[in-house]
DNA sequence: ATTAAATGTTTAAACTTTTAAACCAATAAT
DNA sequence: ATTATTGGTTTAAAAGTTTAAACATTTAAT
């Protein structure tokens, strides 16, 4: 590994810290069943109350995970993962070219 | 995502906590600069206390990313990521399939 | 303007993680 | 056998995370 590839594990933190939590990891699975939901579609689904899922919504939007639109008085969230992707798959080809 | 890709979430959580902390990255680097080292040799490269870097070598151990080998009085720590990056590739793939 | 609905924010409590200090166990060398 | 070295374990404190309750904000509809 090199500092190239530390590199990388820096930048993959947030996103690594941010999936490695099974109640967000189902949120992105609403999502990804779902296209666009809203903060009480959500908490439907989920075994969270709303507020948790609120917070647990920021934390995933502040790693880029996911991306809000407001429509009137809600406001729908969906995937963004299009950079997080990227950076796992670099990732994964640092750590297959250095640790294996 | 459907209940194929949660599995895949599920299984990855050990390797994804474990991956989500520097002071880990850190000693993941370390091991794939040196093949193997001993707790000492660890601790010197670090800013953790050894007890500190004895704890997340045990975490590192329990989600399989190293192994130990004991020579003497020494316990020699190396990488073994083949199943993590597996797992990882897994995810990396259903991330790709569902979420994009 | 008032009210209702949807959601965010703040705060305080519970829980978890991280760290270091002190202690213990095992090996090896004298 | 005694001692030195290596490294694990336990414990207690500090820091961080997660949660829910109460409160605040914003938009839409009457």
């Amino acid at each position: 590994m090199g500092k190239q590839a530390l590199d990388i594990f820096r930048q993959s933190l947030p996103i690594l810290q941010v999936l490695s939590d099974s109640n967000r990891q189902d949120i992105l699975l609403f999502l990804s069943e779902n296209e666009k939901l809203t903060v009480n579609e959500i908490t439907e689904r989920s075994k969270l109350s709303r507020p948790a899922v609120s917070h647990h919504l920021k934390l995933l939007k502040n790693a880029g995970v996911i991306n809000v639109e407001q429509i009137g008085t809600q406001r729908y969230y969906y995937l963004s993962m299009q950079e997080a992707v990227e950076l796992l798959k670099k990732l994964l080809a640092a750590l297959e070219r250095d640790c294996l």
